[in-house]
DNA sequence: TAAAAACTGTAATGTACGTTACATTATCCT
DNA sequence: AGGATAATGTAACGTACATTACAGTTTTTA
């Protein structure tokens, strides 16, 4: 029940860090289209190779693997929400760019993977979101409150209060064509439309920022 | 495997009638707290009364009830979404009360716990989220859609596209707030937090109507 | 009220899967 | 090379649950 030696997980060889890693790959694959409850281990282990007994030793259980996958995959995947920002771009151009990042992060398979697990998993795995915040969602609107509160105080724009607006840009990003998508009612859109979509945002989060 | 005569759930006698709505609403709570692959039927049916033979004989299958469950439900739970608009207030007051409508919706555990399988398992049960977006969000968007259109043709408001408008509106909605309350980070938030919430997305919305 | 139909409770069946045990094979160290 | 250790493949065990079968009970109906 209790995973309390987690981290000893003895891959002291060579060859059983690489399985470990292998595991974790098959896991991700097998988990974000299954879920949780309909991923089988022998299914992983069928493509990690290796064998249940080796996945036993080194995760200790189904719920074990999980959370290694979870949050080594979890940083891996919001990775291009947090990379560093070229300074001095305008407003609109730096909106436009962390609009592409949030976007290219959605509409990723696997990111979408692990939303739908974390949305509908997260009740009965408290970990899932939490991992899932905070190496998402947190930072990158902590940056941009930070940034449209920068930009308040130099009288670039119009944003008195900043997390509001970090948060609604967020949101609005989480459109009908991210929801479909992730539900399975239409293909992925090809990259112009997602750009169309990111272009109509970034004007109307423009139209909340314009002064007076 | 295919639900091709579903419909005629032979419920002809009142006494079935009854059962029927029972196992429906057992089915309702036990699904949504549970989500389709752990829910039970032997759960469901100790919550309902009747037996397990009723339910098969009334639904078939666990999916059969699912979707039974599922198609009576979402017109339920969406149905302060869709209720008539009084006319002619002004925009900001409407759009107050529909994002009031919205976050009512969004923050009921029990359309919470269908956002959850909509979200988690409608890549596995193409009709759920297929019939909540008819229930839902589409209905929302489109009168949302035609009332700014409307807006801006009488010169009210400034909103060229207000199919975006609309889209950016009902995503800004599901902010913080709804994410860490659904996901079970937090605990549902109080009326004035909610409200709080509400002002601050409509002033948002309303700078991005500005005329000029 | 008595036969027919509808409904219920319980147990049986089959399956899928997490977990463990064990015998076999490959790898590493001296 | 040869013994110790690590890793594998397979199968067994226990459980949970969807689904079905059936015998008993209630309700309806004539």
């Amino acid at each position: 029940m209790t995973t309390e030696t987690d981290t000893d997980a003895a891959d002291h060889t060579p060859r059983m860090a690489a399985r470990r890693q292998a595991m974790i790959d098959a896991a991700a694959a097998i988990f974000f289209e299954h879920g949780f409850e309909r991923a089988s281990l022998s299914a992983i282990v069928r493509r990690s190779g290796g064998s249940l007994s080796t996945l036993y030793q080194l995760f200790g259980s189904k719920e074990g693997l999980f959370e290694a996958m979870i949050t080594q995959r979890c940083a891996e995947i919001m990775e291009p929400l947090t990379a560093p920002r070229p300074p001095d771009q305008c407003p609109r151009e730096t909106l436009t760019r962390i609009a592409r990042g949030l976007m290219g992060v959605l509409m990723d398979p696997e990111a979408q993977g692990l939303w739908r697990m974390v949305m509908g998993e997260g009740i009965k795995f408290p970990h899932l979101p939490e991992i899932y915040f905070r190496c998402g969602p947190d930072p990158v609107q902590a940056a941009m409150t930070r940034y449209l509160g920068d930009l308040h105080e130099r009288g670039i724009v119009r944003c008195p209060d900043s997390t509001a607006v970090a948060n609604a840009f967020c949101g609005m990003m989480q459109s009908d064509l991210f929801y479909r998508t992730v539900t399975g009612m239409r293909a992925g859109p090809d990259a112009a439309e997602v750009e169309r979509h990111i272009q109509k945002m970034v004007d109307l989060v423009m139209r909340m920022l314009a002064p007076g």
